[in-house]
DNA sequence: GCCATACATCGATGAGTGTCGATGTATGGG
DNA sequence: CCCATACATCGACACTCATCGATGTATGGC
């Protein structure tokens, strides 16, 4: 095994550590669902007042427990806030997070070698 | 239920549809476990030449079948292309496909709301 | 206080998935 | 030919997860 390749990694070209992959695929996977890729969709196009709860459930067509597990997901993961205004509970974007998430991307591809 | 907001999704600005939504979800999937992580991360580092499969068992540190099964996963994201040379099999990035997932985080962040 | 509403949490369940040993297939060396 | 090597596929298993009904908690109307 391994008697193929000249030298492996032999590029140089830093990869990422264990720890920085484990939190990119944390991430990944907490929009990686077709429910929550769409409560943040929506979630994200209400802007910063955010988007009431009362009004996602009947969009994913999901349950009331199934669309509050989504969420805490969401929140868990750093990409949503949200707060209690009287009964209801407004979620919001946290942009920061999906940006972070976006250079991971980015660090995916720019890499040193030219080509 | 419903009778919070004004009116869901009045800002109009267009969310993303099922089959757009589906797709991308399953592309962030494949990229949402540390091991296929580690794995694009290294064969994306080895450049279009790419890496022998026989260097990837021992950087993941997984048996031989468990590596084949994430190879799979990552092609049929359309994220990694392979042939073989002889006895051994070398991957390489699709960097269009990454690029493509990248642009799919933006059209959640670039909303017309302004803030 | 009482009850309806909004949302979270809990417990159970069925589907999906990461993992590996065993096996299959192709290539190359002798 | 025969056998070792490289990799894919198969089958099984344990574990995770998406889902929902039931229940808990807080808020507000009356």
């Amino acid at each position: 095994m391994a008697g193929c390749s000249i030298d492996p990694l032999a590029a140089g070209t830093q990869v990422l550590t264990d720890t920085e992959l484990e939190a990119i695929a944390g991430g990944l996977a907490a929009l990686a669902d077709p429910v929550r890729l769409r409560l943040f969709d929506v979630i994200s196009a209400g802007g910063p007042e955010g988007v009431c709860v009362c009004d996602l459930q009947v969009i994913v067509d999901r349950s009331q427990p199934t669309v509050s597990h989504h969420l805490r997901v969401l929140r868990e993961a750093g990409l949503v806030e949200f707060d209690k205004r009287g009964r209801w509970a407004w979620y919001r974007p946290v942009m920061t997070r999906l940006a972070e998430l976006r250079r991971s991307l980015d660090s995916l591809s720019h890499r040193s070698s030219p080509n």
